[in-house]
DNA sequence: TATATTTGACCCAA
DNA sequence: TTGGGTCAAATATA
C-alpha cells in the first residue's frame, strides 16, 4: 500500500523533473539563438564559445532525459584502470576468419587513462598533435559512429594519449571529441622548451591555442590534449595531416598569450578566459566548458586552482 | 614502397 | 550478455 504510494510519488516526481529538463532545453536553444544574433555580426570568438557552452547544455539534458528513461546514467566512468593483459592470453576463436597470432594481444589495454575530457567542437577545429585513426564504431542508440585516434607517436614514444570523435546529433556540424591520455610525445613540430617541466605531467596542462604558427606559438602549456586547439582531420573525410597547424579562432582565446607567464596565478589568465564567457556567466554554474576528468572524478579547473568563482564573474 | 585508413574480430567491463 | 575500445590484416593512397 504504501509501496503504492511511493511508486506514484516517484512517478510523480519524475513527469515533474522531466517538465522541468524540457523547459530548461527549450530555454536553452532560445537563448542559443538570443545570444549567437546578438553576437554574429560583432564578435565570432563569444558567438563560438556561446555555441560550446549552449551544446554542452544541451547535452546534459539529452544526458538527463536518457538517465530519466533508462533509470540509469548513460556513460560509465572511464576511471577503471585496465588490467594488463598477460602474455598468457590466447586466442578463444580460433575458427573465425582471422586467426589471431598468440601474441596479438599480449599488449592489450583498455581504459588505462589517467583522465579524460570531453569538449564540443566544430571540425574546423585543430590541433597540435597529429593523430592516427584505429577504429571506427557504430554507437548504439547513436546516429553517428564514434572514431578512434591514437597518437602517431604512439610506438616511436610511447604516447598513450588517445582521442575519439563524434558527430553531435544535437548539431551534426559540431564533433564531440573526447580526449584520453595525456600526451607525452614531444612532437618536432611543438617547441619542447615551451613545456616546463611543471607542466609535462597529465592532467596539469592546458592550452588555450594562440593563433600563431607552430614555430612561434605561445601557447599555454595547460593541457596539450583537453584544451589544445583541434586538428582538421576530425573530418572522416580528411585524411590526417601530419603538419600540425594552430589555429583556434572558434576557442578560448587568451589575448597576448606571448606574454603568457606560468608562474603568475593561473586564476589571472583563467579570469580573462572565463571573461569571454561573461555573456554565459549565468549558465557557469552548470558548464562543463573547462571540466575536467581524472582518475573518474570530475572536477572543475576552478577547483584545480582554487579559482574562486565569485571573483571570476 | 611506405604510410595511413578501413573494417572485422577480439576482448574487457558493466 | 552486450556495448564499446583496441588490435591488426587488408586495402587505399601518396
Amino acid at each position: 500500500m504504501g509501496s503504492l504510494e511511493q511508486e506514484n510519488s516517484s512517478i510523480d516526481r519524475i513527469n515533474k523533473v522531466a517538465g522541468e529538463l524540457i523547459k530548461g532545453k527549450e530555454s536553452a536553444i532560445q537563448l542559443k539563438s538570443l545570444l549567437q544574433e546578438s553576437f554574429a555580426s560583432e564578435d565570432q570568438e563569444k558567438n563560438s564559445v556561446v555555441g560550446i557552452f549552449i551544446e554542452e547544455i544541451l547535452g546534459s539534458f539529452s544526458r538527463a532525459f536518457t538517465i530519466l528513461n533508462s533509470g540509469k546514467a548513460p556513460e560509465a566512468p572511464l576511471d577503471q584502470a585496465a588490467t594488463p593483459c598477460s602474455e598468457e592470453q590466447e586466442s578463444k576463436n580460433s575458427g573465425k576468419k582471422r586467426k589471431i597470432q598468440s601474441s596479438r594481444r599480449s599488449g592489450y589495454r583498455r581504459r588505462a587513462h589517467l583522465y579524460s575530457c570531453t569538449r564540443i567542437l566544430s571540425k574546423t577545429m585543430d590541433d597540435d598533435h597529429t593523430w592516427r585513426k584505429y577504429g571506427q564504431k557504430d554507437i548504439f542508440n547513436s546516429k553517428y559512429p564514434r572514431s578512434y585516434f591514437r597518437c602517431t607517436h604512439k610506438y616511436d614514444q610511447q604516447c598513450q594519449a588517445t582521442r575519439q570523435v563524434q558527430q553531435s546529433e544535437a548539431d551534426p556540424s559540431m564533433y564531440v571529441i573526447t580526449y584520453m591520455g595525456e600526451h607525452t610525445c614531444r612532437d618536432p613540430t611543438i617547441s619542447p622548451h615551451l613545456l616546463p617541466p611543471s607542466h609535462r605531467r597529465p592532467s596539469s596542462i592546458i592550452s588555450f591555442g594562440s593563433e600563431t604558427t607552430a614555430d612561434d606559438q605561445k601557447e599555454v602549456p595547460f593541457n596539450s590534449s583537453c584544451f589544445s586547439v583541434m586538428k582538421q582531420e576530425i573530418d572522416e573525410e580528411v585524411p590526417s595531416d601530419p603538419t600540425p597547424r594552430i589555429s583556434s579562432s572558434e576557442f578560448l582565446m587568451l589575448p597576448d598569450l606571448g606574454t603568457f607567464d606560468w608562474r603568475a596565478p593561473m586564476e589571472q589568465y583563467m579570469g580573462i578566459a572565463l571573461d569571454q564567457c561573461d555573456a554565459m556567466s549565468d549558465m557557469h554554474s552548470s558548464n562543463s566548458c573547462l571540466d575536467m576528468e581524472l582518475n573518474g572524478v570530475s572536477f572543475e579547473l576552478d577547483d584545480l586552482f582554487g579559482v574562486d568563482q565569485d571573483k571570476l564573474f
